[in-house]
DNA sequence: ACCGGAATCTGACACCGCGTCAGATAGGGC
DNA sequence: GCCCTATCTGACGCGGTGTCAGATTCCGGT
């Protein structure tokens, strides 16, 4: 493999093991055997290779855009809504560190992490905008709601509980608990139906 | 004022400023005109002196309590929901960037600030789920949702929406929008009326 | 006014990570 | 075997960390 790519990994291992405070772009270079200046070479920053990192999250998400894009209709829509509930978990939990990171940086007002935490979530939320705007043309759900700012709550909503999931566990909710509340509290918002 | 929140003053200070990925105890203690040395005088550690501005925050909250442990019943309950978002949003712009660490912090499994986060938001989470339960006896909410999961979501996606407010503005939903759409998000879920 | 002791502060230091550069080393096309 | 390019790294100056011993300040007691 080739070293651009290894220090990448050992960025993203290195994120998972310790605190942001402390990372050491030095335990990076020593964890794939090469020196500082070797990850120099490829990285004008620490915050350019997590950047790059969390660039590749978003291509994890295509796929999830096909069980959003289907109109949630008929006995199935809440299927439809936990699928997607558990997909997102699922992602999740495989890329916790670095989505932290990614999330922490754009909160800085870090314009780069900003950019590409809206290119991964804005195609979610405009989704689940369109489906409450579908729900409120029918009088399901109410005209008072904006649906983009619902849409970005939902997202919100299943980004948080995800990140601390583990908290949950501790007190006696489980994976699958959470992902049905979840996916109840989304279709309700979305489809105006219990 | 005594050095020791001098230099609690000036963290907080630059964390609002920078990054955490630069952030330097040599700056905190030249903003207070004084050296490193008389910083680890009074804290162990960068994360104690922020652990304990986080520790402080849930003091504010305090007086959010009431408007949640009263019942949210008749015509005035969306009025009761409103408040809460309102306040809640509130406490969140007055103490962005310490909320920030105190979370990134717990994400990344640190204990103690699971613990002081915790404490601030586990008597939220909990008188949420009170009154869900009490809907769901009522027969308004269906008995699917775990009442504890779906409080912590509300909460999940108040705390989300507070921290990305200036992203939706950006987008064109002002504050009143959203504080609008999430109170009805929040006691839709809670009372199971529209 | 003076003293003594405790509380508070800091200069100085050893250590270590950062980020740079010039030069070393390794491929690979011919 | 030669050269050119791509890739790597030793060595370095800079600056921040965290510690300690000692300086300074403060204050109560006489």
């Amino acid at each position: 493999m080739i070293t651009r790519d290894k220090l990448l990994e050992a960025t993203a291992a290195m994120l998972e093991t310790g605190g942001l405070l402390d990372f050491k772009v030095v335990d990076v270079a020593r964890a794939v055997g090469t020196s500082p200046a070797t990850f120099y070479q490829y990285f004008a920053s620490v915050e350019d290779a997590i950047l790059e990192l969390s660039a590749h999250l978003a291509d994890d998400l295509v796929g999830l855009l096909k069980v959003i894009n289907q109109p949630w209709k008929g006995p199935r829509s809440l299927d439809h809504a936990r699928e997607f509930v558990d997909a997102y978990f699922n992602h999740f939990d495989s890329n916790r560190a670095v989505l932290r990171v990614r999330n922490l940086s754009a909160q800085e007002g870090d314009i780069r992490f900003r950019k590409v935490r809206n290119d991964a979530m804005l195609p979610f939320t405009k989704a689940l905008a369109a489906k409450i705007e579908a729900s409120q043309a029918a009088g399901r759900v109410v005209p008072e709601i904006n649906s983009f700012a619902a849409g970005g709550g939902l997202m919100a909503m299943m980004e948080r509980l995800a990140a601390f999931r583990y908290e949950f566990e501790a007190r006696g909710v489980n994976r699958d608990s959470l992902v049905e509340t979840t996916a109840r509290m989304v279709h309700q918002t979305v489809t105006g139906r219990r």
